[in-house]
Parts: C-alpha cells; structure tokens; sequence
DNA sequence: AATAAGAATGCAAACGTTTTCATAAACGGC
DNA sequence: GCCGTTTATGAAAACGTTTGCATTCTTATT
C-alpha cells in the first residue's frame, strides 16, 4: 500500500526507505545504481520499503556527487519546423530508452542568443549538448570545451568539421535536385532559398544547386535567386511574383515548406504542374509525398538523424571522448514524383 | 580576462569566487539569488570575480536546498505536430523569459506510459508539469498531487476541470464548422476523425460535430463517420475511398492536417473544390490558409495557450496555489475560406 | 575445521549550494 | 557624538544523495 498524505516537507528520502528495509542508506542507493552489487532478498526489500513509502529518488542530489544528471539539451533554431519537429521527437524519445532526459531549447536563429541557452544548460550541469548545424559563435563553443561537455552538430556534414557530426550533405542535396530539372531539358531555373546569413544547410544547398546550374553550362541571372522566410505565406507571395510573368520552366526550393508555398502559388496562378512549371523541394517533409502532384524533393531523414544524435551524445558523455569515425555522413535520397516534368521549352 | 584551461576537475565554485572577491559564499550565494541584499561595490566585485573565474553556478546544488529547480516539464501526446510543435515553441521561449527551462517528452497518445514520464520528471524534482487534455490515469496525478507539485491541463477547456486548465472548447469547434456546412445547405456531410479513444480534444469535437448535425434534423449514418491517423497520407487514402463513389457534399474533419489529406484526394478525384465537395478543417494550422483554396476552418491559437500555460505554470509554482479562476477558456475563432461553398444539392 | 578470498553491507565524508542566525557596519535623529 | 535601527556580511548547518574504505558475512579450498 502507498502510504498516503505525505505532505509538502515529508517526502521520503533515501533515510526512510533505508531503516524501512533494515538497511543503510548507502545500499539504497547502491539498488538504483548498482543493483548487480546487492542481493537478491536484500534488494526485494529496499524495493518494497521504496514501493511501500512512495518514494520517488532525487536525481539532482546523486548528480551533486556524480558527473552525471542524465540531461541532455538540445539546441534548434525553431521547434516549430515539420522537419526539426520529426528530429526532435526522435531524439526524444531514443533519449527515453537511454535513460535521459531532454532539454530543449530554440534561438529563433538568431546564433547570439546560443551563448545564454547554453550558459542555462550549463547551470544545470547536462551531460552533453546536441547542436544544429556548424555555425556558431566560439564563446558557447568554448564554454563547452573548458567544462568538457561533450557536443555535437547534427544536420549538416563535413569532413572536417570542428566538432563530431552527424548529417546530411546539403551541398549534394541542392545539386541533386537541380541536375534532375536539368537533365529534364530546364535551362531557365529560379532559385527560391531561406536567408542564408545564419543557416549553413541553406547556405550549402543554395551553393550545391547553383554549382550544379553552372556546371550544366546555365548562367543564372540575379533576378532567378531570391529569397524567402520559412513559411508558406511568404513563399507563395514571392512565388507569384515571379510566376506572374516571364516566369522560368522550374523552381528550385531551398526546403519543402517554400515549395509547397510555390506550388500552391501555380495553381493559384492557374499554372500547371509540372506542365507548365517544374518543383523542387528538399527534405521531403510529413505530406510533401501526398500533395497533388506529389512533391519531388530529396529526403533528408531527419528522424534517423535525430536517433542517432541521441546515441552518439549517451556515448559521448559515457565515454568522454569523440565518435569514431567523429562525423557520421547521412545519405539523402532523390524522391522524384509528380511536381517535375519535362521542360516545355525543351 | 577568463581564465583558460580549467581542466575537468577544476571548474570554480562559489567558494573560489568568494575568496577571490574577498567576501564570504554566502555573499556570492546573495548576489545571484538577491542582489538587492547586498552593496553595490560588493555586488560589482563578486561579479568581477565570477567573470575573471569563468564561474557558472551550479543550480542544482541550490535545488538541494531551495524547493525550486527553475525546470518545468511539458507533457505532450506527439511533439511532431503541427499545431502542438507552435504551442511548444511558443512556452518554451515564455518559460525562458521566466529564466526557466522546459523538460519535455512525448507519449505517443498512450496515456500509460505518462505514469513513467512524470515519474521521471519528478525525479527531477520540476518545479510544475503542463499535460494535454484531461484524460489521465490517476497514479501520475496523484504523484503529482502527494508531491504538491502544481500541473495545469491546456488544450481543452472544461468548466469542471479537475485540474487548472487553459484551453479551447473543442466541442464548440467541432459545432461551429459543422453548423457552417449546414447553413450552407450541406445535408449529406461525413465525419473524419483521429481516434478519439485516449484523445479526448478529438472527442469533444466529434461530439459537437455530431450534435449540430442532430440539432438541423440531420441523421448521421454510421458509413458516414470514419477514422484515420494524424496524418496526411491516411487521410487521403480513407477519404478517397469515401469520395469515390457515393461521396458526401461535405466533409467535417477532426483537424487540419486530415483534411489536407481529403483536401488532396478531391484534387487527386477531380472533384472540384468547393464546387463539388466541401471541406472544413479544425486548428488552422500553418500553410491551411494558404492552401489553393485556402481551408476554412477554426483557429485555435496555439501560441496563445503556450504562453499562457507558461505563466500560469510559473505563477502556480511560486504562489503555490491555482490561479483564479482556475480555468481559463481561449477563444476559437472561425476562419471561412475556399474550400467551403454551397451544396450542389440544394 | 581453519583460513583465505570474495561478496555484501555499513560508515562517514564529500558534493556545491542556500539560509538561518548572529554579528558588524552604517545610518539618522537629537 | 551617542543610541536605537536598519542594512550588509559572515559562520555554519543543512539539503539528499554517492562512494571510498572499513567491516562483516559467505563461500570455497585445503
């Protein structure tokens, strides 16, 4: 039986739970943390004392002594993002498994807000911290370093990066999605991106596509790369505007949310699709697949990403030394479906 | 200047920054919690101090003490969702302007593993838990109450709730487009839900949907009320199989994202929308009004309720008792767009 | 049956703060 | 300047665990 109205100072402790079961409080403590330590009938015991008392451990006491508390924060630009969210509910949930918990937070990308985000995790000793991207300001960098809480960067890749990584290749991504407009014959080709003043995956997409378009011989004009919010109210105001007249064949999208805006602007616009304009998006979000016409895009597996963030950063403070291999490349995968076609000036 | 290389062990405590500062801990202690006990010039040198050191106080260790952790937990069914990822956003970015840190996780929709997750939470000795809705089992409720740890219910609004809550009355929204679809003449109108078994905002919808219809002498065959996932793939394979032969003039459905995927089963029919099939959605979800044609549909401003549920979560951990009143309801407001017009059969 | 080795448990000292209480310093009124 | 207040600081005892070391109980070995 739970013994019942315990109230508000009175919560057991380990004390209580230990003279209960007839033992010290060192063997409590020792059932949570190393049951393989004490014995069977022992155990039993302190586990029904605990039972009996309703007891419920306090962590942050075990982590005043230890390293450890068992909390891992998670960095984002925005939680309200398809493709993050499906990251995060991800990491979340392998962190579960792990024992973990997650602490989250957002910085609305705006990178100078990372160094206060992560002094409030550091105040709350987290065994480790997963970041998004590579761009960041060495100051929280290096209050991790100097406290030697292990980091993590997830969703972009490089080889050389200056901390252990798990992601795609965004670069490739952009490239893929433009050499399939152009091996469909497409030679005029708009480029619609985030603000990539402070995002390295738009940033490397944006590059990979436009390299793309050059290596096929195709000179873009000023006017066919424009850029947008992460929304798709905005995506298909811009879109209109350049649909509305002497519109390209194609569209490249920085991500599935400003194709989605593109799309929606066509066939407000009566164009059809891919008839008379071609789509692109990356990611492949939740619903890019069911659209009509379905979106061709490349997938970005987020919740794969978001898996394995969650392993390497357990590992990581467990081990307290980096990943091997330190960076992990995530392959994308070229989903072609209906928003593409043939370039009708082909 | 920060002093380098503080190697593992060696991370300053308060003690370090006391001696160097020239003053007792318990100083050092009174500027972060109450700086206006003690002296300015006092104040300035302790700060100098803890900068010169590269001090960051240690929250946990004063949690040991205090009752409070400055950590409150959310408890969501999905954090992958739309409307939920906006409501999240918005109170974790609340609570940090209340200097606390948001501990989340996710059930899944299965209402008994909530038991381990607010265990795990209380392990962590939150200040406060926000859950969704009101359909809980009692153990974790119980912990929480035993435990004098203040929880709010959001989402769903209730008169009678048996715990504080912020939130919407979804059995209002689910009245409200229906009786839209009514007016405009719909008789033949089918209902598209989630599973409302461990979901109880889906259910107070269903209701209200299915009342209004009863209330205009409307019955409602039973082939006409189906279910389906969260999720837009499902939806639109369940609504095709509705609107390929026999199809209602209307569809009401349980939320946004399922009547994207209705809406792209019409486009995918030829059904013209909302020519010949009208479709209401509930939430507004982001991009619903920008959809060709935009979705009409019932906001529920879920940005709104995250903020709120910040305040009152914080407020109730400090005052130790429920606001007043306790229950506050939000507002839904409804939002005609495209996608609704009148029956073709009227 | 004695003993060495190993397993299980207990003791008590941390862990890094906060906070009560006590003391010392500053202040204002006369 | 003196005394009664108020304000600023310090000393030390918590807070609830974990863990190294010491001790006791088992078990296996001879």
């Amino acid at each position: 039986m739970a013994q019942r109205v315990r109230s508000r100072k009175g919560a057991p402790g380990i004390i209580e739970v230990a003279s209960r079961a007839g033992v010290s409080p060192a063997t409590v403590s020792r059932v949570y943390n190393n049951p393989e330590l004490v014995k069977a009938p022992t155990r039993k015991r302190v586990e029904k004392a605990a039972l009996d008392l309703g007891y419920i451990r306090n962590r942050l006491a075990g982590s005043l002594h230890n390293r450890f508390t068992g909390a891992v924060g998670l960095i984002v630009p925005t939680i309200d993002n398809a493709i993050f969210a499906e990251m995060i509910e991800a990491f979340a949930g392998r962190l579960q498994d792990h024992d973990r918990t997650m602490l989250i937070a957002a910085h609305g990308y705006d990178l100078s807000l990372e160094t206060a985000i992560v002094r409030s995790l550091l105040e709350r000793r987290i065994d480790g911290v997963v970041l998004v991207g590579f761009d960041h300001d060495a100051v929280p960098l290096n209050m991790l370093e100097q406290r030697d809480v292990p980091a993590i960067s997830i969703w972009n890749y490089s080889e050389d990066a200056p901390i252990p990584c798990i992601g795609a290749d965004n670069h490739k991504a952009g490239a893929t999605v433009t050499e399939h407009l152009i091996e469909l014959g497409h030679r005029d080709i708009a480029f619609l991106f985030p603000e990539t003043e402070s995002n390295d995956r738009a940033r490397g997409r944006k590059q990979g596509a436009l390299e793309a378009a050059v290596a096929a011989g195709i000179e873009v004009p000023a006017r066919r790369i424009l850029s947008c919010a992460y929304d798709i109210g905005e995506a298909k105001k811009t879109a209109r505007k350049l649909l509305a007249k002497n519109a390209p064949t194609a569209v490249v999208c920085g991500n599935d949310i400003i194709a989605h805006g593109v799309l929606y602007a066509s066939h407000g616009l009566g164009l059809r699709v891919p008839e008379a304009i071609s789509v692109v998006g990356i990611g492949d979000f939740r619903g890019s697949a069911h659209m009509e016409p379905g979106l061709t895009t490349v997938r970005i597996p987020a919740r794969q990403i978001g898996r394995l963030a969650a392993d390497a950063i357990v590992d990581m403070s467990e081990t307290r030394r980096p990943p091997d291999p330190a960076c992990q490349a995530i392959e994308v995968s070229f989903m072609a479906r209906g928003s593409t076609g043939p370039s009708p000036r082909a």
